[in-house]
DNA sequence: TGCCAGGCCCTCTTTAGGGCCTT
């Protein structure tokens, strides 16, 4: 395992394409698996958020106005990350079409791929009935180290829900080392396909005489 | 007035529809 940035964004909505824009940005560092750094901000995008939001989040318009500029908040969000440190967000279709949105305003270019543990959850869990954040981090009595639905205690659960499907797969699974890279070609690999997946990266491990946990 | 997205998955499917997941 290599160095993995989770993600979670806090909005005004789900769509930047219909002029949605983050409030929130959150992002922690894990290193082979260990939360390592972390980075969160509020940021002003120049909208209002709707008192559907502000009870959703906690996240006020009067907090809003006394935050950074969203543009530099994003390019520190960047730098922050790095150009090639990959990225894992819980539903990661939805935080990466707002890291895309945001860091093309800011002019910073967003080439980071994105693993989605919604996607690994349902490939890993199926019996679970919900895929929710919240229900998984109680299915797997992962901790809680705030508020949900403020970016960086999501970003914290999603970071504690990646460790768990991690050592589920080394575990359970077999998988010597479940990088980015895996964790990539895991969630395009269709339920009928997994076990063959799961057989022949077992063999790859067995091949390398990587040992197993 | 009421509604507004996008991608994935499942099934009573594939020339489709509905539910999940994110704010």
């Amino acid at each position: 395992m290599s160095r993995i940035a989770i993600i979670d964004f806090e909005t005004t909505g789900m769509t930047p394409n219909a002029g949605d824009r983050a409030t929130e940005v959150a992002i922690v560092i894990a290193e082979q698996g260990v939360a390592v750094d972390r980075f969160q901000s509020l940021m002003n995008a120049g909208v209002r958020v709707s008192s559907f939001i502000t009870q959703l989040t906690g996240i006020t318009n009067a907090m809003l106005a006394q935050a950074p500029p969203a543009d530099a908040v994003m390019r520190e969000a960047a730098r922050f990350v790095g150009q090639h440190t990959p990225m894992v967000a819980h539903n990661a279709a939805f935080d990466r079409r707002f890291w895309v949105a945001e860091l093309e305003r800011a002019g910073v270019a967003a080439p980071q791929p994105f693993a989605c543990t919604v996607l690994l959850s349902r490939r890993l869990y199926p019996e679970a009935p919900s895929h929710r954040l919240g229900a998984l981090v109680d299915r797997f009595q992962l901790p809680r180290t705030g508020r949900a639905h403020r970016a960086l205690a999501d970003a914290e659960m999603a970071s504690e829900l990646l460790g768990r499907i991690q050592h589920d797969l080394r575990t359970r699974h077999g998988v010597g080392n479940p990088d980015h890279a895996f964790l990539m070609a895991l969630q395009r690999c269709s339920r009928a396909a997994l076990p063959a997946f799961m057989r022949a990266q077992q063999s790859r491990c067995s091949a390398t005489s990587s040992p197993l946990p």
